[in-house]
DNA sequence: GGAGTTAATTTGTATATACAATTAAACTGT
DNA sequence: ACAGTTTAATTGTATATACAAATTAACTCC
């Protein structure tokens, strides 16, 4: 089952040698590299496949190149700008014990600042369902989805009882670009009820704020 | 200012070609796509050309292809697994008045359950340093660091009030592996001193547990 | 000495070709 | 009908070559 030593392709070869140069040092941060012609001579392949191995590596962003000028060690990332969570909806509706309750939908006026995070007048109408996520009847997840209505108007004549509005909305207006906000906040009266915590009046939770948008631009 | 049409490279169009395709469905995922011979004859070009454009959509994940058998589109990722934080301390120090504060710097035996998180013995000492992230002075994040003293020794030796410990790390001991845990917590008592939330007993903090791995295995 | 021009270097795109490796289909013999 | 073999189709790797585009260095002229 080990791994052994697959015959590598040249262009493989190189790109080892370059990322060890690289980690080793050898090759600093923003050192100049041999060119492809250089490479291609030093082991002997052909310049295109020197260049790919060059190619692959600036594509991982490990090198930067610059046409008429040269091929260069990019700076290593300093720290992880990025923080991975999983989320634990998706994760659950894999299996068969995730289930969800939908606690109101109407079209509602949004407020102020709500309105303009989404680009919208602030006495536009949106949809807004309020649904509660469970696995093994527990809840795990409190949502609140607020949705442009002329992107999806016919969600509310849906049976939102039997399918995710989440796969409703992912399928009728697929999200062509997203971005998130984390936060952890203390949740509402009414959400604790929801989600089970009312004994508890200091739990506090993960807030995940998500804008997506559909279409190009 | 406008974008305007650059005279995009023949791989490019092919690329926009299929992505356009992808896209609007004509060709729907699992479906076979043309193979390289044939888009290169389509569009008038080599197949290294074709090629190209195929290659790079199935490195964006858009395509999978199998030797002898062909090239297919990807399924899509129905909802994105990871969500992405900015880290407000990275994003701070960029910037001139980001500072720190050391709370405190001892060798210490941690609890069992930590311990075991850091695939050590119970009764090791590890170095603990409490610290306060400040941005125009006002405390922003209280951060805990446990270091396995064998991979720093010298660490609490250093004049840790001039550079941030985190940087020291990352330049004596380069992580080769990171994960993340994010949650929503309570901060103790003495962190919401430290926090500057001593008035608020019922704010909530973000709070992210990260395990840095140095070497390899 | 400085501005403008020219030349050399280097990456980017493109072609035509060759053979290897893998998969799937067609074929063949019993 | 089934197993084994052969064949065709398709992707993967590699070469040699050509020209375009951008940058940098060298040069020339005033």
């Amino acid at each position: 089952m080990s791994a052994g030593k697959q015959k590598l392709p040249q262009f493989a070869l190189i790109k080892q040698f370059l990322e060890q140069q690289i980690s080793s040092g050898e090759l600093s941060s923003g050192a100049k590299i041999p060119t492809e012609q250089s490479l291609a001579d030093s082991f002997s392949v052909s310049r295109m496949t020197a260049r790919r191995a060059v190619q692959e590596l600036a594509n991982m962003g490990m090198l930067t190149r610059t046409p008429g000028s040269g091929t260069f060690v990019a700076e290593p990332i300093k720290t992880v700008p990025m923080i991975a969570i999983t989320n634990l909806v998706d994760a659950a509706k894999q299996s068969k014990t995730h289930s969800h309750r939908i606690i109101s939908a109407d079209a509602v006026q949004l407020a102020a600042n709500k309105a303009r995070l989404m680009g919208l007048m602030a006495d536009t109408l949106v949809y807004q369902l309020n649904l509660l996520h469970l696995n093994n009847n527990r809840p795990v997840q409190w949502q609140q989805i607020c949705v442009n209505r002329s992107l999806a108007p016919a969600l509310l004549k849906q049976k939102m009882d039997k399918i995710d509005p989440n796969d409703y909305l992912q399928w009728v207006c697929t999200p062509t670009k997203s971005d998130y906000q984390v936060s952890s906040v203390l949740p509402s009266a009414s959400q604790r009820r929801d989600l089970d915590l009312s004994h508890q009046d200091n739990a506090s939770c993960l807030s995940v704020e998500r804008r997506d948008w559909v279409g190009e631009s």
